[in-house]
DNA sequence: ATGCCTTTGTGAACGCGTGCACAAAGATGC
DNA sequence: GCATCTTTGTGCACGCGTTCACAAAGGCAT
């Protein structure tokens, strides 16, 4: 078993476009959708490099990897380029998605815009709460738990999302897996362990939320003067050596809910 | 301006701690936090590692960048490793956070346990929907986008959180800068311009979804046989040459929303 | 007190990602 | 048809992050 690995640390690189390329090729094509609605032709590197927020070499290199779409001294066709990176996403087909744990944000995700268009589909809206069970989320029907398995087989999905507490989620997770579900996004506080061949993507709001505080924190610390070592008082917790005699004692006071789980099922 | 750059480019570095060591951390305090509260009183970074899904060596050298908190032949003291790391992520204190934009996940947001815990306060739930002010949502009275200035600065906030749809993320965005905020997650499916000094971390359900299509259409084209250059049609769109004379005909087919915004704020 | 055994902390190598800077390609004007 | 000007595509160098592998450190048993 795989130690819980996200993307792919090493794995067979299909034809050799980057990770780093890809996880930007979503910006490129909603950046590039603007300009189309708008009938813009042709982009430069530089302007959509700017829509994008990125450095315009660093874009063009993305797109050599897609092979050579632009024209020099002109640029890139917005359309034809759209329907490169739709293609090179998976985007021309179409991806059922199942959504596992239909508790705030669950729903709050069933309702997201964004599914629909892009070739997503909510193919079924799955929880545990029984009294949730025939319940229309989003003008989807919320089907139980049982149903789980044979949702996934019946419909072919391979993507599914969980929005589950964390107790829930590893275990959510490898029934997903074993119905044949290789991709997850986790929404759920907790590292999922899954085997090989299987992706996870997770998002998780604490995380990012504390690497905020992080840098705040920072600003915060290095306005008063240039830099020192705010040692602040070391509250408690041995530096080493009379460690390992379990200095246990109380728990100082983080809570003791531990991250609770992203929302309610119920 | 600076053209919409997330993290920190190549700004100052306080003391030392890298970017990816500080992404961790997060994730590391939370495993610890679970072994604190099972009264494990000390783990090995290989344990630890293994719970947080991350190899030994890179737990080791980051918990290197804070100090030397082990003891050789034990390992690390849980209670005290949870305070440095909470201390170190500015988690010691409070931080109270306002959320722009009430829809299902800016709802979904306000009920998430995360914040509670871990010093997070939510301060101010803020709508620009007049209809939606005073009802009350996790508990919390929604406000009005007139009253966004006043709370932010009467409240000291210095970490908003976007969540309202794609159009008005940017100009939600100018005036939390405008009203002092620094540090913005961001949920809209937009690609924020901020002034230096203030940070813009993104979460964007779309893109990962995109991502994880990626590698899943990568999978079901490699089993059928090693590797292959399915071109199976380019429909159209001109390859080079006769482009720039406006082959603007008619759109694709890919949906005209382009990214609907990541929830209703009415 | 001494030696063994476990685990940390880190030096060093490697690989990926980024950005610069420029040559080549092509369009456009005369 | 030729010159000029724009913009792509990329070679190259640099820096960050990851991983290996091992010496040093410290506990623990005898």
């Amino acid at each position: 078993m795989a130690t819980g690995r996200n993307h792919r640390p090493a794995t067979s690189r299909s034809r050799g476009i980057p990770e780093a390329t890809v996880a930007r090729l979503p910006l490129y094509l909603r950046a590039l959708t603007a300009l189309s609605e708008r009938s813009v032709p042709t982009v430069s590197s530089e302007e959509l490099a700017a829509a994008a927020g990125v450095n315009s070499a660093k874009l063009r290199k993305d797109f050599s990897y897609l092979g050579s779409y632009g024209t020099r001294g002109v640029g890139y066709d917005v359309e034809y380029l759209v329907y490169q990176i739709s293609r090179e996403l998976g985007l021309t087909q179409d991806w059922p998605v199942v959504i596992v744990g239909i508790g705030n944000l669950g729903a709050a995700l069933a309702n997201y815009g964004g599914f629909a268009s892009r070739g997503f589909r909510v193919a079924a809206l799955i929880d545990a709460d029984p009294g949730l069970a025939g319940r229309p989320v989003a003008g989807i029907s919320v089907q139980h738990t049982d149903e789980l398995e044979k949702i996934i087989s019946d419909n072919g999905v391979s993507i599914g999302v969980i929005a589950t507490p964390a107790g829930a989620a590893q275990q959510v997770c490898d029934r997903l897996v074993a119905a044949g579900i290789t991709s997850i996004l986790n929404f759920a506080p907790t590292v999922l362990t899954v085997p090989d061949g299987v992706d996870v993507r997770k998002v998780d709001l604490s995380i990012e939320l504390q690497i905020l505080a992080f840098h705040e924190q920072r600003k915060a610390g290095e306005e008063p003067h240039g830099e020192h070592d705010e040692d602040t008082a070391p509250p408690a917790a041995p530096p080493a050596a009379a460690v390992a005699k379990r200095p246990r004692s109380k728990r100082p006071e983080s809570g003791p809910d531990g991250d609770v789980p992203a929302v309610m099922p119920a």
